[in-house]
DNA sequence: CTCTTAATAT
DNA sequence: TATATTAAGA
């Protein structure tokens, strides 16, 4: 891959001036790996825990990529931004070309991830790569510096997504505002406005979530009641239990804490969140926001509403049904700055902790072993009864 | 001015 | 579809 150059220079100052980091594209193993286990081993064979996709053919792999047609250019202009380009979809080569080489070197170091991710690289070159030429997008407006036209899509891959998470969750999910996040991530040629509908989007799934979470939790909790009262003499039905006001299903938060983790998946390689900001993260968190999901309890008691079907699809990206771009994976389309962040996970050592909520992970299709279901919801709901019941 | 939100455009 | 852009309001 090329590096290409993020041409930012950011007049304004306000955003990003950037750094540009270097990149070195190793696989990074399992680095993003979602578990879905709404969709997960269904097609897969055993080995099941390798990255599924890491070959696809580059035409498919970006026939998303399409994008407004031409109407990418690279806006390493735009006066307000400064914006670099980012993952820029669509992003101007030319531009690349044209600022040449790196601006500062610095040396990421990023916790555990090989941060060396982020370049900004465009499709275009990751096309080039591997032969490929983009439809549409490169085509019009190149030969000059496409100034700012439209701005590039950012292309919000597993790794920028998780650093985004990490960032929100170091600052805090109230404190957490553009600004600082863009700060935080360190990741040149994004811009607040890229950060802004990031989040924008990102608040609203977690609010799905966490209202299925709460409604999930009001029902584990009549389990149990349940499941204390048909603790009677055998052969004795259990009465229906008094379900007290304070048990009925509420809005409120926060959900239990999910149980210690069996370490049932010792035979699994662990799979990684999406989107989650360590690589410690318990992969289970995912499992457990499905788990979480209500499952009919009892006959007599039937769900308020019914489960809202959307979950799962209301924050995944559908592109790259196949699987996630190689180059996606690893090297990231932006540069990563030093990481003045790295210092923030340092001032703040329990928020990598404390990054269990579990909000936010999004399921990557890219995992997807089997193309959705025709009816669009009901086999990852399905799923929900699959799991042990455990504590819940 | 920055942030948030919703609506709408691409 | 995912993201950007815009506008209105805080």
């Amino acid at each position: 891959m090329l590096a290409v150059e993020p041409l930012r220079g950011a007049p304004n100052g306000d955003d990003r001036d950037g750094a540009r980091g270097s990149f070195d594209d190793f696989a990074d193993e399992g680095l993003l790996e979602d578990i879905n286990f709404g969709d997960l081993f269904m097609g897969f064979d055993d080995d099941g825990d390798v990255l599924p996709d890491l070959e696809l053919d580059p035409a498919e792999i970006f026939a998303d990529f399409s994008v407004g047609a031409g109407e990418d250019v690279v806006s390493g202009a735009s006066t307000d931004e400064g914006g670099g380009i980012g993952t820029v979809v669509g992003a101007a080569q030319d531009a690349a070309a044209a600022e040449g080489e790196r601006r500062e070197e610095e040396e990421e170091e990023e916790e555990e991830e090989k941060e060396a991710s982020s370049h900004c690289e465009t499709p275009a070159q990751v096309m080039s790569d591997k032969g490929r030429k983009p439809p549409a997008a490169t085509a019009p407006a190149k030969g000059s510096s496409s100034q700012g036209k439209r701005k590039a899509k950012v292309d919000w891959t597993p790794e920028l997504h998780r650093r985004f998470v990490q960032a929100v969750e170091q600052l805090g999910i109230d404190k957490a505002v553009p600004s600082r996040i863009l700060e935080l991530m360190g990741i040149d040629c994004l811009t607040r406005h890229n950060i802004a509908s990031h989040l924008q989007k990102y608040r609203s799934h977690r609010k799905h979530l966490l209202a299925r979470e709460a409604e999930a939790a009001s029902w584990s909790q009549r389990r149990q009641v349940y499941a204390a009262a048909s603790t009677g003499p055998a052969g004795v039905p259990p009465k229906r239990p008094e379900i007290s006001p304070w048990l009925a299903p509420t809005i409120g938060f926060p959900p239990p804490p999910p149980p210690p983790v069996p370490q049932a998946h010792q035979g699994f390689r662990p799979l990684h969140v999406w989107g989650h900001p360590t690589g410690e993260a318990p992969p289970v968190v995912h499992m457990w926001l499905r788990q979480l999901a209500p499952r009919v309890p009892v006959p007599w008691a039937a769900p308020p509403t019914p489960p809202a079907a959307d979950p799962s699809s209301y924050w995944q990206q559908q592109h790259y049904p196949r699987g996630i771009p190689h180059a996606m994976t690893q090297g990231t389309p932006c540069f990563a700055q030093p990481l003045p962040a790295a210092a923030g996970m340092q001032r703040f050592p329990a928020a990598a902790a404390a990054a269990q909520v579990p909000g936010i992970v999004p399921h990557h299709p890219m995992y997807r072993a089997v193309p959705p279901p025709t009816s669009k919801h009901a086999s990852s709901q399905l799923q929900l009864d699959a799991h042990p019941v455990s504590a819940y």
